[in-house]
DNA sequence: GTGTGTGAATGTTTTCACAGCG
DNA sequence: CGCTGTGAAAACATTCACACAC
C-alpha cells in the first residue's frame, strides 16, 4: 500500500491544496476528482491516482470532501506545523526576500539572516539582525532552524551550502543559479525564475508557422 | 531524426547552457559529457541523448567544445537575440522584480509596466512608466513585446492573463500563486518559490529516524 | 584508447477502463 | 445512477551498451 511514492506526485500535492484553500474560501463543500481537474488542467484520473497514494479520501457517487481532504494533505505535507529557517546572503536578492516576504507563507518563517561581509553584520534588514555566519551552528540549534534559504553571490554558493550541511541542515532552497553539490540526504530545490524564461523562448522562436 | 522533442529536455537545455557558460568563463576549451554531468549531477547518457534530439555537436574521443556547443544552444533556445516583456502588476511583487532586478539577464528586457491602480499609473519604478492596463494592447505593438510578466493578486490574475492574451502575448510568466487557464497555443510557466519549500517539509517530515 | 551518437532494454508515469460502493 | 480506487495497458523517459569516428 504504501510502496515508493513517485517525487512527481509529491509536487503536484501543494497544487491540491491550493485549490482547495480557494475552493474552502469560496465555502464549497464537495469536490469531485473532475471538477479539481478543470481548475487546475490536468486529468481527474491522475488525481485520484496521486491521492491513492496516501489514502481512500473521497465517497463514490459524491467526491472529495474539501476541508477534510485539505486537512489530511496539509497533515501529509508537514504543513500542520510551523517551520524556522534562515537566510544566507543579504544582497540584492536577500534583501528582496526579506523585504518583500516572497516567503511568506503561514508556515514558514524567517527567524535569522547572514551573511560575510563585515559591513552588513549587525544591520537589522525587515526586523531581522543579519548575523556572522559563523554563528549559524548556534543560532539553528537556538532557534530550531530546519530550512537554509540561499542567496549568496554564485562564487560563494557551495561555501553557504556546506556551512549549512555542516550545521545539520537537511533541506535548502537555493536562489543561485547555479548547480551545487549536496549530500544525497539533504534535500535541495532550486528557484530560477531565468530558467523558466528561457523554456519559453525556445517555443515562441517557433511560432511563425501557426 | 527531427520526431517530437521531449518536453523535459527543453527545460535541461538552460541547465547545460548555464554550465557551458561557466566553463567558457573558466576558459576551458572542451568538456566531455562525462564531465557536464558531474558539474550537474546527472547521468552522461542523459547529456549526450538530450544533445542529439538538435544535431551531432561533439568530437568523438574528444568531447564538445564548449563555446560552440554553447554558440548553439542558445541558437537553438532563442537566446540569440533581445526579448522584451511587460510587467503588468506592480504591487509589492512587482516592485521586487523591478527594483532587484529578479529577472535580469542579458536578452530578457522590462521595457513597461501597467497597473489598474489610479495611484500607481504615472508614477515611476525603476525607471519604468506605470501604464494603465487599458493601453497595453498599444505598448505591446509599439514596443514589440512578446512576453508579459504577471504579478497582480490572485482574484485578478485571470483578468491579467486574458487582457495579455487579447493582445497577442503567446508567453506568460505567472508570478501568482494560482492556476490560470489560457488557450493551448499560449504558453504559461509559473514561478512559485513556496511549492519548493511544501515539497521539502514532505521529506522532512519523515526524518526523525535518522 | 577515448568518448560520441543511438537503437534497444529498462524503468517510470500517465491513462484507461471497470469493479464496487454509496 | 455517479464517482472513487485501482490493476493493467499504453505512453513516455532514462539508462545501457556498443558500433564507429577521431
Amino acid at each position: 500500500m504504501t510502496g515508493q511514492i513517485p517525487e512527481v506526485v509529491i509536487f503536484r500535492l501543494p497544487l491540491y491544496l491550493r485549490i482547495l484553500t480557494l475552493l474552502a474560501a469560496e465555502n464549497v463543500e464537495v469536490a469531485s476528482s473532475q471538477e479539481l481537474g478543470e481548475r487546475l488542467q490536468m486529468t481527474p484520473a491522475q488525481i485520484r491516482k496521486d491521492l491513492s497514494y496516501f489514502g481512500k479520501f473521497g465517497k463514490q457517487g459524491k467526491g472529495y470532501n474539501v476541508r477534510l481532504l485539505r486537512e489530511q494533505l496539509r497533515e501529509i505535507l508537514g504543513l500542520d506545523r510551523e517551520w524556522r529557517m534562515a537566510l544566507i546572503g543579504v544582497g540584492r536578492l536577500g534583501k528582496a526576500i526579506l523585504d518583500y516576504g516572497i516567503l511568506a507563507l503561514r508556515e514558514f518563517t524567517i527567524v535569522a539572516a547572514f551573511d560575510i561581509d563585515p559591513h552588513q553584520i549587525g544591520k537589522k534588514v525587515s526586523g531581522v539582525m543579519i548575523q556572522d555566519l559563523a554563528e549559524l551552528a548556534d543560532t539553528v540549534k537556538k532557534e530550531g532552524i530546519e530550512i537554509c534559504v540561499v542567496a549568496v553571490p554564485p562564487s560563494q554558493t557551495q561555501q553557504a551550502i556546506d556551512c549549512s550541511v555542516g550545521c545539520g541542515i537537511k533541506a535548502i532552497l537555493n536562489y543561485v543559479p547555479a548547480a551545487a553539490r549536496v549530500p544525497k540526504d539533504v534535500r535541495i530545490q532550486e528557484v530560477d525564475p531565468t530558467l523558466a524564461l528561457q523554456t519559453m523562448t525556445y517555443h515562441l522562436k517557433s511560432l511563425g508557422s501557426s
